[in-house]
DNA sequence: CGAATTTGTTTGCTCCCCAAACAATCTCCG
DNA sequence: CGGAGATTGTTTGGGGAGCAAACAAATTCG
């Protein structure tokens, strides 16, 4: 998904009335509200971070998460984790390092994989992102309460592990 | 995202004792479980339409239908309605016009607009698509009772309505 | 030891997304 | 009426996400 998707001013279109079109069974679709949700929630992450002068995206913040609490980690265990192929991972491994955030360490045990772990500036640099990320859940579960958004986990929950896999 | 993401056999992994890494804080954040969610349900209307012989995307389906109930519609006002930029819609009504499902036609009251319209075989492509998506969300709800179902759509949106837009 | 497997990487392909520039067209104001 | 400004669709350029296939290095297993 693009990146920053900042809103363009957009001079009030005169000619389109705004008449708000008709969405059929759409809106009653449990995919399609979901994959609503989820872009207007990217959008919120994208520009919580943006105005903080930070960048990051969702799917990194994941990422460094799972390095942090798995130190030693290898290239393989952690595309397996955040469900993509490991030549996925390649080009967003080179771009965290390349930001010194993370590093590829030599594993001593194993000389094919990649032991990953977090630099000391990662580490101080995801807590910063962990206050951010925690503004963001305040702000996309602002309209719930409490209970409504533990019952909101479950039910995501139960959706994921409905779908098959395959 | 890619397309019809089906698995590797990936002869069970005998090193990695599926140890179920350390997720963190990961489970308990909205974003997180949304995209999660998100995923799997994408992977199953994909397994869906493969399963049977069709091919499209959720995002497809979304554009036929709202080209379907608001007929005559310009490329600008799907491009909203849909929360992409116009430039983008573009590749995409290619394709669908290349598969014969839709038409730009030109519009007789506006020289700059098209006027977008299903074919009579988008019509009925749509109908059999509509069957898919039905048993697909059967499936990705068949962990739900109907009222789970409802208050998860309708959290959905309280979600999507809380999430800043810019 | 040698064959098979695993890991990380590279390359190639598809797709989604945006921004900027452009021609055609329409609108609106002088 | 006529030109300036806005709108629409397209093209081009750039970035990211994702997979599959092929490869070298390294490990494992027969």
């Amino acid at each position: 998904m693009g990146r920053l998707p900042v809103k363009k001013p957009a001079t009030a279109s005169a000619k389109t009335p705004a008449t708000a079109l008709d969405r059929g069974v759409l809106p009653t679709l449990l995919g399609y509200m979901l994959r609503r949700a989820q872009s207007a929630v990217f959008v919120d992450f994208a520009a919580t971070f943006q105005a903080a002068g930070a960048a990051l995206t969702p799917g990194e913040f994941g990422l460094l998460i799972l390095v942090a609490r798995n130190t030693g980690l290898s290239q393989m265990a952690l595309a397996r984790a955040l469900g993509i192929d490991r030549s996925t991972l390649v080009p967003i491994l080179d771009r965290l390092q390349a930001r010194s955030l993370l590093v590829r360490r030599r594993s001593p045990t194993d000389g094919r994989t990649h032991a990953l772990e977090l630099t000391s500036a990662g580490t101080k640099a995801l807590a910063r992102f962990a206050v951010l990320v925690r503004v963001h859940e305040k702000r996309i579960a602002s309209r719930l309460s409490t209970a409504e958004t533990q019952m909101l986990i479950d039910l995501l929950e139960k959706v994921r592990a409905g779908a098959r896999s395959i």
